[in-house]
Formats: structure tokens, sequence, C-alpha cells
DNA sequence: GTCTATAAAACGATAGAC
DNA sequence: GTCTATCGTTTTATAGAC
């Protein structure tokens, strides 16, 4: 298989795993079978890797997250089919985890993709909201960008309380309660 | 200044910045202004330090959590004064943030204050709002321990959106999102 | 493109003097 | 209790042969 491919999908899995700060060249090196000339004659270095690598994560998350989003149904369907699709809660996001890295947040270049994805998910939320509300769908008013962040926001918090826990039990609680905050909102 | 005390107020604060993995035990001895010989004097080590600062940190979050969600009022004002409390949004959660440390997770010690300080958090919420359906403040019925843990979770999930588009304005409309759900509950 | 050799610095700790 | 010296390992590369 290609080195090169190798080594970003192998990066993609230690930035899940460890992050940005506790992933060493050498470990990348190894999950993909490479040399350490092999790994710096594709990329200048560990920033360069990460950079590849997370660019390629941001990028499957969008892809996944649209595609659910563009379902076919009511805006509910479509939010539900988003949030209760199966998931490795324990892994935690792949985006939210590089959120509290120090070296990522203080490099612009590794940060910007992942801003990007949070800020897309927010706007296709938003949009399917709208929509919904276009189609009155609703009985209740809501403001749907907040609502569009908060949604975002519960499923990130989930994720840290399942790794808090070592439990996925609190992510399903969280999404529960979401999903029945959501359905109060519905015209019956 | 007591040593051991300026050893474990360092930790709590480099593990708020860079974690356990990104801190090493040389930029504490540097922002305690103490030497390699003291710090090993009373502590073991860097986990030892760790956890010493970690349970602290748990106790000071706790504790804060406890006097907003024992104000006076209804459980939506105890509710209301906890989310919207001054916070740095911008250094994420102190121990959200630490959920995502591999080498944290891996160790059962470090990780149980982190696990109890969301556990407790949920547990008073879900009292909280037990409490409110007691004195029938609702008009719509729900799940408080789901409701709570969903509280929780986009509060964490608040501040990950925070750090990773490096701006408060999700943080805040995750709160504005969430806080008028809530007040979409209430008997009028 | 990949290999091995080399290297300066940081990491996490230990030892022993004071 | 704190200091300085030392130590083995890991980190993050670079150099040059193949």
């Amino acid at each position: 298989m290609d080195a090169k491919e190798n080594l970003i999908v192998s990066t993609q899995e230690l930035l899940w795993e460890r992050g940005y700060v506790g992933m060493s060249p050498k470990a990348i090196q190894q999950k993909a079978g490479a040399g350490q000339g092999s790994m710096y004659h594709h990329f200048s270095g560990k920033a360069a890797l990460a950079l590849a690598a997370i660019e390629r994560s941001a990028a499957e998350m969008q892809a996944q997250a649209d595609s659910e989003l563009s379902l076919q149904g009511s805006a509910l369907a479509q939010i539900s089919a988003y949030l209760q699709r199966e998931r490795e809660v324990l892994r935690g996001c792949r985006m939210g985890r590089l959120a509290q890295d120090p070296d990522i947040i203080a490099n612009e270049a590794l940060s910007l993709p992942i801003a990007n994805t949070f800020t897309h998910l927010q706007q296709r939320l938003t949009e399917v909201l709208l929509q919904g509300q276009k189609n009155q769908e609703f009985q209740i008013d809501f403001n749907a960008t907040d609502l569009a962040t908060m949604i975002v926001s519960a499923l990130q918090g989930g994720y840290v309380l399942a790794r808090a826990e070592n439990s996925d039990a609190s992510f399903k609680r969280a999404i529960n309660g979401l999903l029945h905050m959501l359905s109060t909102l519905i015209r019956t």
C-alpha cells in the first residue's frame, strides 16, 4: 500500500487516540510500518503530517453529517438521524478532542479545519431547523442558530462525559434529553 | 509561601493550560519557583502531583456549582445562575479537558475525581429539576435525569466549540439555546 | 523512496551534598 | 527541605548511503 497514504491514516488514528501533544513521530512510523526516511521524505515534519490528517478527518466528519442531514423527512427526522448514528462514543470526537490540545490551538493552520468543521455543522443544522420552521413543523418559536449550536454542544459534551466516566450511559442520556426537548417543539 | 502548596496550585494551572501529557515537571517547577529537589521531596513524581492538583480542582468545581444550585428561587433560576456564571470560556473546562488526555484516562486514580465531578453535577441538577417538578413549576413532563445530563453536556460542548473557534460566541449561543428550551417547559 | 547513523534537546527521575 | 549533578530514555529531527 501507498506509504504516504498509510502515514496519513495512521496519524488520523493516533490523533484520535492520543492527540497531537501525546503523539510521537516514532509512534506514527511504527503504526504505519514506515521508516523515518519515508516519513520525512513525504512530510516536512510532525506538524505537516498532522495537518494532512486533520484535514482528512474534518472532510470525513462533514461529509458524514451532511449525508444524515440530507435524508428525506422532517427536520426532527434529519436531526434524529444525525444524533442517533452509531458512534464509538468512548473514543470521543476526533475533532472535539483536538480542540483541547495546546499545540493545536496555538497553531492557526492546525486549528482551522477544526473550527471550520464545527462552523459547518452549526450552519447545516441551522438550515435544517429553518426549513422545519418554514414548513410549520414546530408549534413553539425558537432561534434556529442558537438551537443548532446547542445541539452540536450537547453532542460534544456527551462525548466528554462518556470519556470522563468511561461509560456511554451519560452520552445516551444527553441524546435522550435533547431529543425529548426537540420533540416538545413539534406541532402535534 | 508554602512550597508544596505552590506546586499544587501551579500544577492546577498547567493541567488547565496544557493537560497532563503536555505538562513537564520542569514547567511545574519553574511556575512554582521550586527546584527539582523540592518537588520530588513533596511528591513521588508527576502523577502524584497531578493527582493532588486534580482532586483540588474537582473539589473547587463541585463547591462552586453546589453554591449556585442552592440559591433561593425556582429550579430555572438556580440552573440559570449556574449556566450564566461568569466563566473564562476560552480556557475551557478544567475537568472536561482532562477527560481527553490519554494518560489521565488510562490511569484510574487520576480519572476518578473527574468522573466523580461530572456524576456529582448531574446528581445536583437532577435534584433541582425533581424539586421543580414537585413544586409544579413545569407544564411539560420530562425525565429529570436525562435533562440534567443534557444540561451538563451542553455546557461542556460549549467549551469545546469556544476553544475550537477561538471565540466565546458559540458558547453563548449554546447557553441561550439551552435556556430558551428550558423556559418553554415552564408553567406560565 | 527508503534505509541507517547520528544528534541536540527535553523528559522524568535519582543521588548525594548541604 | 532544597540544591546541584547526573542518568537513561524519548523526542524530533538531519545527513548521507543505497
